[in-house]
DNA sequence: TAGATTGTTAATCGATTAACAATC
DNA sequence: TAGATTGTTAATCGATTAACAATC
């Protein structure tokens, strides 16, 4: 298997799907699985898991298959959801509560220490365990707890102070919910996640089962 | 431009980000702009912008540029943006309340029109003005409004059951946020919405700055 | 006109899928 | 052993990028 250009980026992004079902099948006592098996749960093809599984350094026996506890333990180190990345986030707005009350996270990597927020009614206190601090906090903390993770859910017009701050401040990977390209140094990772870019292929898909795109013509003149 | 295959997915995924970034240039009163200017902003390639807006019908003129108010009108109409599709919302947790309080939702396609949770405490109440209805209302609502697209924000225990629900209501297309491969008739779309995807994209990245993944070596003995 | 920008065809690149040998 | 499944190499497919002609 070829590491010299990392992993790809569609096998990573499978990679947390094989988990939530091989939790699942180890939940159900299964000992061994079979990429068919998985496949034909996720609807994905048999070698293609083999190949992602392969990148994660997992290997099966011939004829046996995986063994469930040893693949799920691996694809979960693999994916670093054992030593949890401390994070925090930046604007306590509706998504931005929706992400604090994620419990699911602290099993998926990262857990968020704090959150901060411009608003005074919302500092100070606590939203699903997790203080809000008023954003002059930011930086001093950052630093203390040695973060390298921000969450930014801040709306648009916001979002690229809000990410100097970060910057600033020494956070080194910024999951960023504002549809806005930022701006930052190169030794900063920028993990864009934009709900409606997910929304336009879905309604995309939804109008041409309606009415099926037409073919350009020729010009009948 | 080849229609046949209908519209590339990563190219759909990017209209929006076009959109977004041509309503500010609108707001600014720019008139014309260039795949360069927005290559620059968005951290893309001329070239791909092209073909992107060619695929959403849009023409430019040479040594010009695209006129940005016809252009933006020309994406967002492409996009389905016009006509707003209704849709319902099922599961009223932190994540649902969320997307019912994404004001923005509406000026990108979709417009909840009600959502639906089985926990008599939210029942009947209004969350971010939509109304919550309690799970036996669903099929009838549906039926009655004529409504397509579903968003689904239960955990990943009760989403094949509430698929099953909005599918035999008449649903057709469903926006799927529990990380769970839906079984659904090929006539009904699913869009698979799944954060921790992203966040293991993020947190590889970030791992592989810190220590780059070692190759694999000969064995030494 | 000259230069910039679009539109389009061709080349490249990378991921998926198929084929098949190795193995339990 | 025979058959199923893994592991790996080769073929295919599709998207991105490069090259270049058309055009204002």
């Amino acid at each position: 298997m070829d590491f010299s250009q990392g992993v790809p980026e569609p096998t990573l992004r499978r990679l947390p799907t094989y988990c939530h079902f091989l939790r699942r099948l180890a939940q159900d006592g299964a000992d061994v699985v079979s990429c068919r098996q998985i496949g034909d749960a996720l609807h994905l093809d048999p070698t293609q898991i083999r190949k992602d599984l392969a990148y994660a350094g997992m290997a099966g026996r011939p004829k046996v298959g995986y063994p469930v506890p040893e693949l799920l333990a691996g694809v979960e180190n693999f994916l670093g959801w054992n030593n949890t990345q401390q994070a925090i986030l930046v604007g306590a707005g509706s998504l931005g509560t929706a992400l604090l009350g994620y419990k699911a996270m602290d099993r998926n990597g990262v857990r968020i220490v704090a959150a901060f927020d411009t608003s005074p009614d919302k500092t100070f206190q606590a939203i699903h365990q997790v203080k809000v601090l008023p954003m002059r906090k930011l930086v001093d903390l950052v630093g203390r707890m040695q973060i390298h993770v921000g969450i930014l859910t801040v709306p648009a017009e916001s979002a690229q102070t809000v990410c100097d701050l970060m910057v600033q401040a020494g956070i080194r990977a910024i999951w960023n919910f504002a549809p806005v390209a930022l701006k930052v140094p190169d030794t900063v990772i920028v993990q864009n996640e934009n709900l409606f870019s997910s929304l336009a292929v879905l309604s995309s898909r939804l109008q041409s089962t309606f009415q099926p795109r037409t073919l350009p013509e020729e010009d009948p003149s």
